[in-house]
Formats: C-alpha cells, structure tokens, sequence
DNA sequence: CCTTGACCTCAAGTTTACTTGAGGTTCTAC
DNA sequence: GTAGAACCTCAAGTAAACTTGAGGTCAAGG
C-alpha cells in the first residue's frame, strides 16, 4: 500500500525532481540569464549540460541564488560569497544547520554595519545640532579627538 | 588698543587665510590628489590657479570634502552629493544653516538605510532560527507573502 | 644656479557586478 | 519540417569611484 501511488502523483514527483533550464531559474530567482552565467563563470553556483549543450540546474541552486542575493544585500561582495559558499557540503545537498552556519556568519557583519551606521547618523546629530561638520570640533571630522595633525581625519572615520 | 596687534599675531591671521596647495588639502583632509583631482572634475570641489598654473583652494574645501566622505559614508552616490552640494550659496561661504540643510536631508537617507538592514537581519534572524531561506516560507525569499508566481522573489527583496 | 619634490594634463587601467551584442545552435510546437 | 523561442560562446560595454603612468612644468632650499 504504501509503495502504491497514483500515475498522477508519479507525474508530478517527476516534475519535481525534473532539471530546471537557464531560463526557468532565471524566472523563479528573479534574476537575469546573463547573471546566471555570470554566477557561475565565477564559481558561485553549478549546472551540467544536456546532450544539446544547454544548461541544467538541481532545484536547490534555486536556494543558492537567494543566499547570494540576500548576503549582497547586507553589504558582502561575491567574492566573499563565493569563500562562504565554498564551506557548504560538495556532496550532500546542504542540510539545514549548513545554511545556519552561513546565516549566522553574515548576520554578525550585517550587525557591524548597522552599529557603524548608527553611530555615524548619531553623530551627524550631534552636528546637526551645532550646525558644523566644522574641521576642528566635529566628531565626523575629528574622531577620537585626534586633532588632525596627522591629517588623517577623513581616513580615519572610515577605519572606525 | 583693539586696533593694534603683534606682528606675531599678524602672522598666524595671514597664515590663517593662506590658500591650500592640493598637496596640504590632500594630508589634511586624507585623501589623495587625484581625488582632489577627480572631485574637481566632478564638480564636487572647486579651485582657482596661481601664476604657475597650479591649484590653490580655500579653506572652506577642507568641510566640502569632510562633507563628501560622510555622505559617502552613508551610502549616497557622489552624484547626489554633488547634487546636495550644488544647493549651497556660491557666493558666500556657507553658514551653519547651510549645512544643517545638508545634514537633515542625509540624515533621513541614513536612517531609511538602517531601517532597512535592520529588517533584513530580523529577517534573517527568522532564518537562522527555520534554518531555511526555503523556497517557499522564508520571509527573504517571499517578502509579503507574494508565491513567487511572478517569479519576482529575489527582485522584490530589492525593492523593499 | 640647480636639484628635487610637488604640480600639471590626459589617457588608460582597476574593481565590482553585471549587461549587451554578434553570430550561431537547439528545442518545441504546429 | 520549419518557424520562433530559448539557448550557446565570447568579446566588449557600463557605471562608480578612483588610481596609475607617461611626459613635462614649477618652486623652494642650498
């Protein structure tokens, strides 16, 4: 009984199972063709060919490009994508705790970016209120109270 | 008695108003010259020449360029800036009314931008918790409930 | 005076993340 | 079996924000 199905529900695990093309991954990821191409001139995601030559994907790069596009969103170059998904698993689809070692990793540089954003509009406050982004007592200007002798206020800012 | 003053003092006012090479607006504010260069350029700075056909800058280029890091720093493309900064009086020198404008206008883009990362990483923080970025539950991949049918998910991220 | 460091211009190169185009092949549906 | 959509490769283009290099001028100190 349990071995039995319908030639319907067989159909449509087919069609699950079934290769996606360039095109149907292009649709459903949101993402261009070209990008595709591009994604995996760079080694960010993989695909086999069909007797034709023509590319064919496993459902789960579907979830791959969405792992890129969300880590792009929080500020992380391909390269460094690249490097992340270069962690997961080459053999077995990568199971939920690999896609949490990922999350987690870009969550803390997400965070990073939020505080020194936050920081940085806290003190555009503060010269909101005294008017300045003045060269000598600014805060933009002038972190750390180094006083510029260096010449390093603007550089400085970045770093920090 | 108020008329009067030292040579000393008369030095430092004339050393005071002095015009900067790039070379000393370069160190002081920490970039290099040919950012300076490409600024001017760009219209983002300007400069008159002395006899010998080199720049010479007011001192008032030192807060320009602080004025452009920090807007960078927030996120804003230079031609916006540029574009911010072409609303300051070509006349006189900017007062602090001036920049305050500037600073106000920067300050809601800069806070637009953490609000938005802070989503994402509420977001992804659902994520770690599902340990998915699924297809079909995740919040990153499906903003708003929107199946994809449209096959916008990743697209839509963007938007938002 | 003369050397040396600072400047000058203009063109071209760099990086990131893709897109566009040309020229040609394959697939699908009628 | 043929039209048209979808696919292929490879080279080149794009945008942003600069940097680098070549070839030449200017200025300050000894």
């Amino acid at each position: 009984m349990a071995t039995k199905m319908s030639s319907e529900m067989e159909k449509k695990m087919a069609e699950f199972r079934r290769p996606l093309t360039v095109g149907e991954v292009a649709e459903r990821a949101g993402v261009a063709v070209s990008t595709l191409h591009f994604y995996e001139a760079e080694g960010l995601i993989t695909s086999w060919r069909n007797s034709g030559n023509q590319r064919r994907y496993a459902r789960e790069v579907l979830r791959r490009v969405a792992v890129i596009k969300v880590a792009q969103r929080t500020g992380i170059p391909l390269k460094e994508i690249r490097e992340a998904l270069a962690t997961l698993p080459e053999k077995r689809t990568p199971t939920t705790a690999d896609w949490k070692k990922l999350s987690a990793r870009w969550r803390g540089q997400l965070t990073e970016r939020i505080e020194r954003l936050t920081r940085l509009r806290d003190q555009l406050d503060g010269c909101i209120g005294c008017g300045c982004l003045s060269v000598d007592s600014c805060p933009l200007r002038n972190p750390g109270d180094r006083l510029g002798r260096e010449g390093a206020g603007a550089r400085l800012l970045e770093v920090q």
